[in-house]
DNA sequence: ATTAATGTAGAACAGTGTACGGAGTTTTGG
DNA sequence: CCAAAACTCCGTACACTGTTCTACATTAAT
């Protein structure tokens, strides 16, 4: 499971450049795209932990062997799904607005999207980068074109509103999961989980400032708080490239 | 192993009240402590992926369904794992220094540690919270008492830096693991993955946005930046806060 | 001393990813 | 036109996995 040797050369060829038609012998009965379709499929119907290379066979109606034909792993495969679905995000610095709103834009539907795909967050697609993701950073620091920050900066800003958002999809997403969950009594999971807090609340005296916490809290305003903080010091950084842009252009 | 039924409650006591011991029956050969420790031991030395029931049973001298006896699960093991790991980082709020110096030096420091144990950051603990978690969370929204931030202001914060800093750690353990990658030619991961985006990009001419990037660039100081970012427009919060604060003293 | 309760662990079950080897198919070279 | 090479397909097999079952040993309560 873990990065092989061999695969690697193979897997960004089939990311980059895709499987060339084989000279000889039978024609190919799939394509690897049908493969990663089949195997989204999968992944959205019954979860990536359900994932098996023996259960995206059957959905094409073939061995397990053959998948191997055009993938050389199961990595390689979570690899190409992932990079599929990055391809199916509009591109951010095609979006309208400035470049605040255009975050602002690409980040709540990134936030929805993760949500409603949560395999995408489960899975780990290993160091490679294919040719979507590759367009989607470069086109995201092509928002902040014309603000004055520079490539790399403009890449802090788009890894940092990245990693928001997948810091609070990784707990929305426990959240959905535990919702559906219920004991042989009925009770819900934050029922059962809440019990243990109060309890140890109570009984130690800990834990005051959790307390503090309205209640209930709204995790989503928790979200966009932060993501419009983040974005009140990247506007302060952008004011000011402006005001020395304007002193610059005085002395010359 | 996604979450079962029954081990739910199971899980939950054994992470706030732990395994009470037995009236009849033989005496216990382990502790759920030992268990865990040892877990813990194969997670750092083999990864997590190479981290199974019999491993571990095997490094305690025991038969791999007696683990059973102390966890209910693998998925409750993890939970235990984790939430015995931040049981051994420091209580941000004891840090000295003011609000923004806690902050960093909590975020540089669980970077560090993610980094130095990354089978942290690759297990999903599920959406348990267990004792060790909640007092940190407690003691990272007391970082901001005193600022005028109220609870909730300050949980966002507290989730977007460590949005920030696991969504660094990830970028960055995937590079660390394919750093010590190497082909059967001897040329690196990074040699050859660069090979695919020169080709492509020359290819193609896109990716404009991402040829400025100074190089090589410092993934560091990408997150520092971000985290700065993002600490100026709390800061700017704070301050408005306390000019508040100062007005109403006036009027009263 | 008997009974109930419990820890231990070997064996087994239903899975998993994937390597191997053979059968069948298509193209190429002579 | 035929043989060899190249290739796809896939049944089988191997070494794993988490977990349950069952028999047995051990302890405490009655």
């Amino acid at each position: 499971m873990s990065t092989a040797r061999k695969s690697v050369e193979a897997t960004l060829d089939l990311l980059w450049t895709g499987l060339g038609r084989p000279k000889r012998g039978p024609r190919h009965r799939l394509t690897v795209q049908r493969v990663v379709e089949a195997a989204m499929v999968v992944a959205e119907s019954e979860g990536v932990e359900a994932l098996s290379m023996r259960k995206v066979a059957a959905h094409l109606d073939v061995g397990a062997a053959t998948l191997y034909t055009y993938v050389p792993d199961k990595a390689a495969l979570l690899a190409l799904m992932v990079d599929e679905m990055t391809g199916q995000a509009p591109l951010p610095h095609t979006r309208p607005g400035t470049w605040r709103e255009k975050v602002q834009a690409w980040a709540r539907e990134d936030l929805a999207s993760f949500r409603a795909h949560p395999w995408l967050v489960e899975i780990t697609s290993g160091p490679f980068i294919g040719p979507h993701a590759f367009a989607w950073t470069d086109s995201a620091i092509r928002v902040f074109d014309g603000t004055g920050l520079d490539a790399e900066e403009a890449l802090a800003v788009v890894e940092a509103v990245d990693g928001l958002v997948q810091g609070h999809v990784a707990k929305v997403i426990e959240a959905d999961r535990a919702r559906g969950w219920v004991d042989p009594e009925g009770r819900s999971f934050a029922t059962i989980q809440e019990g243990y807090l109060t309890t140890h609340r109570i009984e130690a005296g800990r834990f005051e400032a959790i307390e503090r916490l309205r209640d209930p809290y709204e995790p989503v305003r928790v979200f966009e708080r932060a993501l419009a903080w983040l974005l009140d010091g990247v506007e302060r950084r952008v004011a000011e490239r402006a005001a020395q842009g304007r002193a610059e252009d005085g002395t010359l």
